[in-house]
RNA sequence: GGGCGAUUAGCGCAGUUGGCUAGCGCGCUUCCUUGACAUGGAAGAGGUCACUGGUUCGAGUCCAGUAUCGCCCA
């Protein structure tokens, strides 16, 4: 063996050896037919927009210590990798990179001014993009050793899982959980599309806020312009300070009375000012009510606009002190806030809200540039054309010019009353850093507070009593529709996002996304009768749905109804609809999905859902059969804090409203399948018998004549829906063949094996529509949240900040065995975890000196192995016996050791079923450098070599830890069992390392480890073994202790003299102290022991022992030291018994303490006073 | 604004139903290139467990409040 683990001379090796095995490749019919557990997660599929940073290197390290102690343990596991198109994100860089060569010009979706980009040549380029970063991310996750299933992997525009976007946004549609709906959104000027609120980022910028005075004027609330923001036919008076003086409006006396009063409104957004459609007051502030009825005009525009009073308002510090409104006094914007807001429903979300709670009308003044536009829903534009065409932030400095230019009409006050700077936050675009513009416009929704939805997704929180956790065994009811979280805080935040969720805008203004599968027409589109009678029937036959505004179509289209239709192509394959629809003037939606739409049917599409079949034909030679029986739900997600709202709730929704409701077992209730009876080959097939072995299965038509327990079977003949018994089928009579349904009711799947009727081809039933509820199955049943990587100082990793580490440099540097170790070594139940980061100086790269304790622990397990190879290797032929070992024949080592390795699997098992990855690296870690190297290698090596039982025991041992390190450092583990199971072996009673799967999946050399068993000890706890060898080695530490203080050089040997007892102790493990001491003998301590220079005291269990052949040192040299020591360890006695005499003599302690501590308690103070009394009969010789 | 987390040795962190004389790794000091391993070994220094109260025989641990830092959602 190499005296280095060098990992860059493994790692590509030994995933070779993997890949070759088709180690991680999932078999669903392991599970269908019972044999296996399943065992199945779902990648979060990373960004296509670039590498893997160190947060997922954590993620998958995680996972895949998950996914390989399940395989190990028996499990038929499934990891589904993946990648996710990331919309907006790759979009935006694609889009930058081509403006950096050049290549694009002004903006994308302009024909005119972009060098002729179109749609098609544009998503190519993005595919390009996306083809070299998957690769990149695949090559990063093998490199991390990570062992998904790869032969699977899907990508979310991937033809697979664009079918189940299809199929799913078909759905939701029908059922009317998809809407049009006009809105406020993010808006990015740049990209020109909406983005979510997770695509925003907020930032301080120093602003201002303008102060802007708004002209009173009197005017009727029953005027129609008013109402719809208008101008027309109004002549207004303007309201003078004396009218108001007289109103009682507090301090109108200080203007003149024959001049026009004004409120003055505070915003920061004076550009915002040309689509107010109200002024707003608190109903407190003691000036509302002299100016109820009191309207504005709003200047330039000329608008009129009425003052509503609403208690959102803040209140002007003064006055809110004024009315002792002291939290209101305490608002921040008190303190810049004139009492009157200016109301923008088009622009402002508050404002968008207030406009709906008064009833305003919503005039947007914007083009989807973020220019000020009349073309967007504005017609009183009046004057204000002057602004007209200009951008956000030239519009802001010209109203703000006019307002200083100009006055109230008749007098010297201007318009611009004052600018106060004001740093505030504002909301950016992620990805193009512009500023968000909240606008208006048409999008589509998913009701997602249907309670269909969100409901649904919370009911997964209550946990059923009677249910098991999602683990246990087939054969008991399994909870399906359960979700825990780990660590459990966040079911709050799971909890309360669905409690206070709004609806889902899906629609992205992109050109690289799923399209959105819905064709419309504009208002006061001419249908023609007959062609919307044909969408009526396409209706019926599942090919499309129709939304008209009002449903009457007979009636209504034929008089030319003036209402925009929307018609849902299911398939994007149905040529012939799409052809009939696009003649008759509809057209598709340009816009695209969210990302994340496709990235909730992330455990449905990765499986095949809706059609298995269909998959299958889409890429040649791939396996979907019976995946989403057998892995969905999946055991665990795996995912970062801010994904429990993004992501899972989506996923949850979906996984529940699209799958039918599971039998009590595991699989589904319900299953379908379509035969066409008129052909030869369809009748031929399922008369026969099937399943896994067609000698004894019952045969199909026994099944379908209800011969079969526990199913129930009907047919439909789908030609014209009628039911048919199905015993008449399957029989020569011609009559029969037809086209039909059959749905089997699986009412006790105990009887009937998944399995068999997956293999005759049924699937889960899909197709009922679940309009009702949402009562389907969890996409997992685990939710666990892993620990956010930051940097030294508590910052987040960012490319921009410079503070990223790069899992590929770390691999290079430490090996990926030593990457994963670190990671889960530091994964604790906390929220965060810091990882100082250091600039490597030979390669200018950023590392961290964390990674060295993952190196050093590789290091440590390969020299193990090292040392027990020489040893196993060199007297290899010494045994050839096959008979287990009895542990209680071996040495008190042996079976310490036996003991510690139970325990050890316990403690790693135990960590790892509680996400407690750290616990499971610190089991490994106290069980492989503690036990195995400090004591155990130590305690063997003077008598292993005439031992063939420890050579048996060594071999166990090592090999036990190999296996429990498997999951975490997968690397080295591998390629030291390549060495290990080269060795002949002997088993030991109690102790099981069986081959498990390795001798069918093989790459055709030696067994491979990572589809090799876990360990299983029992009965190999030994509490005497232990307490012996605990004793021993505070005895090495209690002379080594002494050594030290007297400088004894480390090859000199010294004589220990000692009491029976110890001897005794000693005895049961030979030279193992002698060993870990440099002893050369033990001697019975007597009148004759050795007394004066070159001996010591030493203070073992309250006795008191001596060392001799000590250097002759100066007596007065060694003896203060000494003196030091002992002095040092007394004041520790002393304080140690003043707290236990202390807790004794504490009447309540005695009285209520567990009488089994208090004894303990007496018998620590008898010793400890023991000892006392020792260390100060040596202080006393000492002098 | 709502929710959550953190505060323990110079640094990074454990400490899961209260029993602790508070541990681990790195770093630091002294010594050792002993035959698996210097990516190692032996010995050692270093802490009022953020603060203030409370519950209890007993609090790093439970409760209330304060401070600071951070995260998520608005």
């Amino acid at each position: 063996m190499p005296k280095q683990f060098v990992p860059v001379e493994h790692e590509n090796r030994i995933s070779a050896r993997w890949e070759k095995a088709r180690a991680f490749r999932a078999d669903p019919g392991a599970v269908l037919r019972g044999e296996r557990k399943p065992f199945s997660m779902f990648i979060p599929p990373p960004n296509v927009t670039g590498a893997l940073h160190l947060g997922h290197a954590l993620n998958n390290t995680l996972q895949d210590v998950l996914t390989r102690y399940h395989r190990m343990a028996g499990y038929e596991t499934l990891w589904m990798p993946g990648t996710d198109h990331a919309g907006i994100a790759t979009q935006a860089v694609v889009e930058k990179r081509l403006r950096k060569d050049g290549e694009l010009k002004g903006p994308l979706k302009d024909a005119d001014r972009n060098g002729g980009w179109t749609r098609e040549k544009f998503v190519t380029k993005v595919q390009e993009w996306k083809d070299e970063y998957e690769a990149r991310i695949t090559n990063q996750l093998k490199a991390m050793g990570v062992s998904c299933d790869f032969s699977r992997q899907r990508f979310t525009m991937d033809p697979v899982c664009a079918a189940a976007v299809r199929e799913a946004f078909f759905r939701l549609f029908s059922d009317g959980l998809i809407y049009r709906g006009k809105r406020l959104v993010n808006w990015d000027p740049a990209l020109q599309t909406a983005v979510a609120d997770d695509e925003c980022y907020d930032e301080e910028i120093n602003g201002n806020f303008y102060y802007l005075r708004y002209p009173l004027v009197h005017a009727s609330s029953q005027d129609p312009a008013i109402r719809t923001g208008g101008r027309e036919n109004v002549d207004p008076l303007p309201l003078t300070w004396g009218e108001l003086a007289r109103r009682g409006y507090p301090g109108a006396e200080q203007f003149d009375s024959d001049v026009q009063a004004w409120v003055t409104v505070a915003t920061t957004r004076p550009e915002t000012y040309l689509g107010d459609t109200a002024v707003a007051v608190n109903p407190h502030d003691p000036r509302a009510k002299a100016l109820r009825g009191v309207f504005i005009e709003l200047p330039v525009v000329g608008r009129i606009i009425p003052i509503i009073e609403d208690e959102y308002v803040v209140l002007p510090r003064e006055v809110a002190e004024r009315l002792g409104r002291e939290d209101d006094a305490k608002d921040p914007k008190s303190a810049f806030a004139s009492g009157f807001l200016k109301v923008t429903p088009a622009h402002d979300q508050n404002d968008w809200e207030l406009g709906l709670r008064h009833g305003l009308a919503v005039i947007n003044v914007m083009a989807p540039d973020g220019s000020i536009s009349s073309t967007h829903g504005w017609s009183d534009v009046g004057n204000a054309t002057i602004f007209v065409g200009k951008k956000r932030e030239d519009a802001r400095k010209s109203v703000v010019k006019y307002f200083e230019e100009h006055s109230i009409q008749g007098s010297a006050y201007k318009l611009l009353e004052q600018i106060k700077p004001y740093r505030h936050s504002v909301k950016h675009s992620d990805r193009s850093k512009a500023i968000v513009e909240p606008y208006l416009s048409d999008q589509w929704y998913v009701k997602v507070t249907d309670p269909r939805m969100a409901k649904a997704a919370n009911e997964t929180l209550a946990k059923p009593e009677a249910l098991g956790t999602g683990h246990q065994a087939s054969g008991k009811a399994e909870d399906t529709t359960h979700l825990t979280f780990h660590p459990e805080r966040y079911a709050k935040t799971f909890q309360q996002w669905h409690e206070g969720i709004r609806d889902w805008c899906i629609s992205r203004q992109l050109w690289w996304g799923h399209r959105i599968p819905v064709w419309g027409t504009k208002q006061g589109h001419q249908h023609d009768l007959r062609f919307l009678m044909q969408v009526r029937e396409w209706e019926k036959a599942g090919r499309v749905f129709a939304k008209f505004t009002n449903d009457q179509i007979e009636t209504d289209a034929g008089a030319g109804a003036k209402f925009p239709h929307y018609i849902c192509v299911r398939s994007p394959d149905d040529r012939e609809v799409i052809a009939a629809i696009e003649a008759d003037g509809f057209t598709q939606d340009p816009d695209v999905l969210d990302t994340w739409f496709s990235s909730a049917l992330w455990p449905l599409s990765t499986l095949g859902w809706p059609d298995a079949a269909a998959a299958e034909k889409m890429l040649p030679g791939s396996q979907f059969t019976g995946l989403l029986a057998a892995f969905n739900p999946s055991s665990v997600l795996s995912t970062a804090r801010e994904i429990i709202t993004l992501w899972v709730s989506r996923m949850v929704m979906m996984n529940r409203y699209m799958l039918p409701p599971r039998a009590p077992g595991h699989f589904a209730a319900t299953w379908r399948k379509v035969i066409d009876l008129n052909r030869e080959e369809d009748f031929a097939a399922n008369s026969k018998p099937f399943g896994p072995d067609p000698n004894k299965g019952p045969s199909f038509s026994d099944m379908l004549m209800n011969c079969v327990d526990g199913m129930s079977v009907e047919a439909t003949r789908l030609s014209d829906g009628q039911k048919v018994d199905p015993s008449t089928l399957f029989t020569t009579n011609t009559s029969s063949k037809d086209l039909y349904e059959f749905r089997i009711q699986v009412q006790s799947p105990e009887l009937v094996k998944t399995w068999q009727l997956v293999e005759a081809g049924f699937e889960p039933d899909f197709t009922r529509s679940s309009a009702k509820a949402s009562t389907g199955p969890v996409p997992f049943r685990n939710v666990f949240v892993h620990a956010v990587v930051q940097d030294g100082e508590g910052k987040k990793m960012s490319k921009s900040a410079g503070n990223g580490v790069d899992p590929l440099d770390i691999i290079a540097s430490h090996g990926a065995d030593a990457m994963r170790f670190t990671l889960c070594q530091m994964s604790t139940q906390t929220q965060d975890v810091r990882m100082p980061v250091q600039v490597d100086s030979k390669t200018g790269k950023n590392t961290s000196p964390k990674f060295d304790l993952g190196r050093s622990f590789a290091s440590k397990l390969w020299n193990a192995c090292r040392f027990a190879l020489t040893m196993l290797e060199g007297s290899a032929s010494a045994s050839t016996d096959s008979t287990p070992i009895d542990p209680a024949s071996l040495s008190l080592v042996d079976r310490w050791m036996l003991s510690r390795l139970q325990r050890g699997i316990a403690a790693c098992e135990k960590a790892i079923h509680a996400y407690e990855f750290n616990s499971y690296a610190e089991a490994c870690y106290d069980l492989l450098w503690r036990d195995f190297c400090d004591f155990y290698l130590e305690a063997i090596k003077p008598t292993v070599a005439q031992s063939a039982e420890q050579r048996a025991v060594l071999r166990n041992a090592l090999e036990t830890i190999v296996r429990l390190l498997h999951p975490m450092m997968p690397y080295v583990t591998e390629a030291a069992y390549e060495k290990l199971v080269a060795l002949p072996s002997r088993s030991i009673t109690g102790l099981t390392l069986s081959s498990g799967r390795a001798s069918q999946v093989s790459d055709g050399a030696t067994p491979l480890l990572c589809v090799s068993a876990w360990p299983e000890a029992k009965n190999l706890i030994d509490e005497a073994s232990e307490q012996a060898v605990q004793r021993l080695r505070e005895l090495a530490t209690t002379i080594n202790q002494v050594r030290a203080t007297y400088n004894v050089p480390p090859k000199a040997r010294v004589t220990l003299f000692a009491s029976e007892n110890v001897r005794t102790l000693l005895t049961h493990a030979p030279k193992v102290v002698e060993t870990l001491s440099g002893l050369n003998a033990v001697e019975a301590q007597g009148a004759k022991t050795p007394d004066g220079p070159g001996t010591a005291k030493v203070l073992f269990e309250g006795q008191e022992l001596r060392l001799t052949g000590l250097p002759q040192v100066e007596a007065s040299e060694g003896g203060s030291s000494e003196k030091d020591r002992l002095s040092k360890e007394r004041a520790e006695i002393s304080k140690k018994i003043a707290v236990l005499e202390g807790r004794l003599s504490n009447p309540g302690y005695i009285g209520r303490a567990p009488a089994k501590l208090v004894e303990e308690t007496k018998s620590q103070l008898h010793s400890a006073q023991n000892e006392l009394k020792v260390i100060d009969d040596a202080l006393k010789a000492l002098g």
